[in-house]
DNA sequence: CGAGACTATGTTATCGATGCCATGAGTAAC
DNA sequence: GTTACTCATGGCATCGATAACATAGTCTCG
């Protein structure tokens, strides 16, 4: 009478087997893989659902096959919205594709507590694999136990005992950039880094410095951003009171357009007075003033591999490697001939 | 003796009622609320839990109390890295607090197909709601079964049945963006819109129209793009072949991007001969040349009331509204005098 | 034509937590 | 001192699907 009642609870399997005349195991058999069902008993089946609305209780086919069909993904809440959309839409491309569904745990700091919270979070609801898209500063042992209960990839390379690494050649990324700035004449490269605390950011500061070492160039001390424009910005207004700088890597997109903005403000110009490369490659790096050079990283293709080391258990050794390309555009010329 | 033979089963509550001498039911009593529990009792309750480092098994729990505790997220994975992100993030912040977990759930493209998959992915999944957050074109009845089995709210205005609306007022932001064009002494704004069938498109368009109206002033027919700032670029092209044009309203920053690069190209300085407004206010905004004057809305609030609106039946008719707010840079100026 | 293999289907036990009811101990009230 | 009631806890059925086992019928082949 009242409208709760119009709610009746979802018909169940045992329901769908009713009206078509069968058992409820014909019907599990019969909505899933198919060693043996008659083809007419598998199409009464499946009339019976359609006329039922019927929706298999996923909870239930948890619990019975011990599997959950799901991954976990964490996530950082700030820093570089481009690669965390990428790898986000690749890990649930490649997941559905598998059919399996992704739950997410953003952690709003780098911090060990939060760190540990998501982690619980996700197993507590029994994720069949977690994929971990931000760095792991210190594992703590919680965060081992339940990293070595499920399969887990790490996608920048930070290491737990249990969890498998996919390696995305960050160096790389950093020699590209800083080759192509050797390549134009430059005798000297400075470098605006990412966070320490960030496994890409390291990786990115040491091929810049291997770059350099290799052409026998003194590194200069690199300065420290957050990813964020701002924090590029800031390290831009230290690098204009340098007089000698004619060419910086910096270690992202976004960084590097708070960079070029407090070089153009101090009368810097770009790439007529500073050469600039960084990387990411963000759509918006080609539309700004002027168009970014930048290093292209493939985070769609990084979180696809991700889904694929957790699921496939074969390739469980292969790290895949995702190559950085450089986009060359008009931030960055040959130094200016004295 | 194998590896696998290491990984026993997780231990399960009954494990824990043996170990601290009690019954199961006891403990899932003392693990949960606590109307009748002795203290004594389950301290030696958690000691257990402790010690064999039980974890509730999300299945059952699910399965016996009919709740699964999570709620599905549908969202677009092109258009709008920022916006996406900042939902995502609102989303999940509001529904961790709330003790519940996020799904999502991504659509390639606009497509009545793939969003009745995702519907249907999230609905067997038996998430306890869903949030919506890609505009819904034509709504099936398939959509409409699993919209009024299972709460729904959608942010951008869209309409179902079942579906409560979270307004974002869209058209407040189109409106403030026009009249600060006007203000500055603009006789005529022409638009760059979003794609048509995104309800913030349409509303923001609308906005400008209504704004236009006002003043006593025909608008223009609206170019539109597809939020990216390849589509600015292309409209700007457009925009800039026509002499008259001194102030132009771009529906995403991203399509301002493009726009300014565009107008520069063909000799149109930026603010000097023609004033841009956008909405979004990303972070990157502030940050280019010349930096935009853009409408601030705040799309993690947006996330967070909408899961409030999910959540709490109580406030069920209420829609919030996030202010539109200006943030005044330098790609506006008043017009040149003749 | 009978043994073994294979097909299509049904029966029963089980996954792990919870809801409901039962029970015994302690306690307040008359 | 018996009634009535609360508190702390245990026992059992249950949620819905599945795995494992069972069974009746069909087919194949020597």
């Amino acid at each position: 009478m009242t409208e709760a009642n119009t709610r009746n609870r979802q018909p169940s399997m045992a329901d769908v087997a009713r009206t078509a005349g069968v058992s409820a195991q014909t019907v599990s058999r019969a909505l899933r893989d198919s060693p043996n069902v008659n083809p007419e008993t598998r199409r009464r089946v499946l009339a019976a659902v359609d006329e039922l609305g019927y929706r298999f209780n996923n909870a239930a086919k948890m619990l019975s096959s011990g599997r959950s069909h799901s991954i976990g993904l964490v996530l950082l809440q700030s820093g570089g919205y481009y690669s965390r959309s990428a790898v986000t839409a690749g890990v649930e491309a490649a997941a559905g594709r598998a059919g399996y569904s992704v739950s997410i745990a953003t952690i709003a700091d780098l911090d060990t507590a939060q760190m540990e919270r998501s982690l619980s979070k996700l197993a507590d609801q029994g994720v069949d694999g977690i994929v971990i898209a931000v760095p792991l500063i210190s594992v703590t042992r919680k965060m081992e136990d339940i990293t070595s209960d499920i399969p887990t990839v790490t996608v920048d390379g930070s290491r737990t005992a249990g969890a498998r690494v996919l390696g995305i050649d960050q160096r790389e990324a950093g020699r590209v950039a800083t080759q192509h700035l050797l390549d134009l004449g430059h005798r000297q490269v400075w470098h605006v880094a990412g966070p320490d605390e960030w496994i890409e950011a390291r990786q990115r500061r040491q091929g810049w410095q291997e770059c350099l070492a290799a052409a026998g160039i003194e590194a200069p001390p690199p300065l420290e951003g957050d990813w964020s424009p701002r924090s590029g910005y800031r390290q831009g207004q230290i690098l204009a009171m340098i007089p000698d700088v004619t060419a910086v890597f910096a270690a992202s997109d976004e960084m590097a357009f708070g960079l070029i903005k407090a070089l153009r403000e101090k009368g810097r110009a770009v790439p007529g007075d500073v050469s600039i490369v960084s990387v990411d490659d963000i759509e918006l790096a080609a539309y700004c003033h002027p168009p970014l050079t930048t290093v292209r990283q493939d985070f769609y293709r990084s979180g696809e591999a991700a889904v694929a080391l957790l699921l496939d258990d074969e390739s469980a050794a292969q790290t895949e490697v995702a190559a950085a390309t450089l986009s060359v555009r008009s931030s960055t010329a040959a130094p200016r001939t004295r």
